[in-house]
DNA sequence: GAGTGGTCTAGACCACGCA
DNA sequence: GCGTGGTCTAGACCACTCT
């Protein structure tokens, strides 16, 4: 039997296993990664679910597999997986991403005409707020707001979130896991202040993502806005 | 035993039928679709094929999975769901997309500076080449052009394709299919002829998308650069 | 032919939502 | 308490790739 841990299932925990290995160039782009049997060896489980883990591996853009061969690990050509759902965070890697939080988390009303429908019980409680302005290796690449019901979350708008993931601080202290979402792409003109932010000309085109994400807590959806400066860094995604 | 149906896998032919009743309005946005257990009992399959089905529907997504309570079918709002593998023709629906060829298959040279790495192979023979015009709902929305190796694809260049899927026409004629593919996104602005195409001003904001499909012919990919005119209509994706 | 991933079965136990 | 989806096992057979 797999030793036990927490609560994690298996197949993300080799999922997570693999990928930091990936991330820090224990396997290099190119590589087989070990046969889908060998892995069952390495940890212990059945093919079913070391599988389950290759596969969200393949969605999340980090290998590719192929019939008769192997798992290969594949490059990710100067993009950012950011269109699956590790997190910003984790799919860019080590040291690469800082974060300034250019409005720190403040209790607001939602805004009218929000860019998803809320339920009643989001609607009814309020809204946390908070903006953030993110550089991949020195270069402005994402401004998001971010919007999280206020259900629940004591000292929220006290915690230290500098340079730290949004996401690890809901795990950590709430509990709450993001386990999925839907995002909605266009490209527009940058406006004044994300012209500023981004170092660009005003109505230089970004890309704008809207996102609402679910969690572990139902009902409990949390919702971004996030402008991509996509001159030097493309986003880069997996189908 | 399952009904023996060609070699289409049993899961792949549930999600396509589940699918297709979605598009048809068998089940509306916000039903409950019929459980697992039932489905098993309907398609005469286990769980784990069932779920295989469900899960590439909530990646396309059609419907979303609320634990203890089922599987919900998914409004896409005003969106196109060309982010995940379907393909333009099945992520619209029935016969709101409308195609006009702008140049017909030729074959050309690989351009230089391609967007992808080419494989010596596919340098070594032709490459296929092709422009189309998409409406939806009488709106110009996506103008793609398109490169495919021109490796034992007899006639190609004299078969029509007007009003027709090049997913389907590969598959039927040339028992080609998509497997899944890599693409990377930017926000750019309109050029002149794009501007034209989408009566739309130059410079304006267009989505660029670059991408490299996998079939099942080993090293045989079909590349695409599509512009996505993102003002009536946002792309859609889930995570 | 040996090894790989792709598909599938037939069970099991658990956590969650709801009445 | 019941039905739901989430996870997992321990096998099986097939198609594909490489040598």
């Amino acid at each position: 039997m797999p030793f036990e841990t927490n609560k994690i299932p298996h197949y993300k925990r080799v999922q997570e296993m693999l990928r930091q290995h990936i991330l820090d160039g224990v396997y290099l782009e190119g590589d087989l990664l070990p046969s889908e049997n060998e892995l069952c060896k390495m940890y212990n489980l059945t093919r079913p679910t070391v599988r389950h883990a290759l596969d969200a591996l393949v969605n999340e853009g980090f290998i590719a597999k192929h019939h008769g061969k192997g798992s290969i690990v594949h490059q990710i050509p100067n993009g950012i997986g950011i269109l699956s759902i590790s997190g910003t965070t984790s799919a860019i890697g080590k040291g690469n991403l800082n974060t300034i939080i250019l409005v720190k988390p403040r209790i607001i009303q939602w805004p009218d005409n929000f860019m998803f429908l809320l339920s009643d019980m989001e609607k009814e409680f309020g809204c946390i707020y908070m903006e953030r302005l993110r550089y991949v290796n020195k270069i402005p690449v994402f401004y998001d707001t971010n919007y999280i019901p206020n259900i629940n979350l004591p000292r929220f708008c006290s915690r230290s979130l500098e340079s730290k993931s949004l996401f690890d601080l809901l795990r950590k202290h709430y509990q709450i896991e993001v386990k999925g979402g839907e995002q909605k792409l266009r490209a527009i003109p940058a406006n004044e202040k994300i012209g500023q932010y981004f170092i660009l000309p005003k109505a230089k085109p970004v890309l704008h993502l809207e996102r609402k994400m679910s969690t572990n807590r139902p009902g409990f959806n949390i919702y971004s806005s996030i402008y991509c400066n996509t001159e030097s860094y493309c986003l880069y995604g997996v189908f």
